[in-house]
DNA sequence: ACGGATGTTCGCGC
DNA sequence: CGCGCGAACATCCG
């Protein structure tokens, strides 16, 4: 389930569940979160550990440990980290688990499977090369207008498939892009080279909302979420809702595919 | 039963 | 090099 505000909502968890204890045991039977080989060295480093930071950048989670061992995942489409009490039925899919010392266990549950788990010095976590590939991260770095403006100046390709593309803005997927443009009241197939520059700062302040609209559904504990819960109660405004009324003008909400990816938009405030 | 789904990557062709 | 397209991945949900 996961853009940037529910790996946001995981690095929050996996503080809260992993600060203060220690790694006891690790498992995780073979699957492809895991390449060449990753399992072996999340088998073998993790336990006796303790977590000692977390950071996220765009959709990419970072995970430091004490011993300098360091745990890069990234949810994919159906990951997510969740917390198991000592004596409760772990979850079906379980890709990964870290038992604690007290019993309690955090497990990585991943039906698709298109996730991943690496496992890397905690120290160079942060210089990857797949995180130095990332543009600025909304809430980490904020989003420059000038500069986006200036890197959509360069791309013909429709705006929705220009922030969708990591190394432009990091952690922005097919809901947050969805939200944010019709916030802008752009329309998604809008050539991104042909965005004003107050347009384009209508879009960064369309995203940073849309994205803290979302982290705020989501809530701060450990309970549960609207999103995947009730579809009628989700904090979204237009994702999912083709064919239903537009919230701000009551033009049927209409879609396109771009990208490969479903677009939801009204044609009315989101003019071409 | 069928179609679509919050992501990434790779190969192919223009 | 930029870009679009389709496929692949494996499962769930309406």
């Amino acid at each position: 389930m996961p853009e940037l505000p529910e790996v946001e909502f995981a690095a929050r968890a996996l503080r809260r569940w992993l600060e203060g204890r220690r790694v006891a045991s690790a498992q995780a039977p073979p699957s492809r979160i895991f390449r060449g080989s990753e399992r072996e060295a999340f088998l073998r480093r993790l336990p006796g550990t303790r977590l000692t930071w977390v950071e996220r950048r765009g959709k990419i989670l970072l995970l430091g440990f004490t011993e300098n061992v360091g745990v890069l995942s990234h949810l994919g489409m159906t990951g997510k980290w969740i917390r198991v009490p000592k004596g409760a039925p772990p979850p079906s899919h379980v890709r990964a688990s870290l038992e604690l010392d007290d019993g309690e266990k955090v497990v990585y549950r991943d039906p698709r499977l298109f996730g991943r788990l690496a496992v890397h010095p905690a120290d160079a976590l942060l210089d990857l090369p797949e995180v130095r590939a990332l543009g600025p991260d909304p809430l980490v770095d904020g989003i420059d207008p000038e500069a986006l403006h200036a890197r959509l100046a360069r791309s013909g390709r429709p705006v929705k498939v220009a922030i969708m593309d990591q190394g432009v803005i990091a952690g922005i997927g097919n809901i947050q892009a969805t939200e944010a443009l019709f916030r802008a009241g752009l329309h998604p197939a809008r050539p991104a080279s042909s965005l004003t520059l107050a347009e384009a700062r209508r879009l960064v302040d369309a995203i940073r909302a849309s994205i803290e609209d979302t982290l705020v559904a989501q809530g701060d504990g450990d309970s549960i979420v609207y999103v995947e819960e009730d579809r009628s109660q989700d904090p979204f405004r237009i994702y999912g809702r083709a064919g239903t009324p537009c919230p701000r003008c009551g033009t049927p909400l209409e879609k396109l595919e771009l990208g490969g990816r479903t677009s939801v938009f009204c044609p009315r405030c989101q003019p071409l």
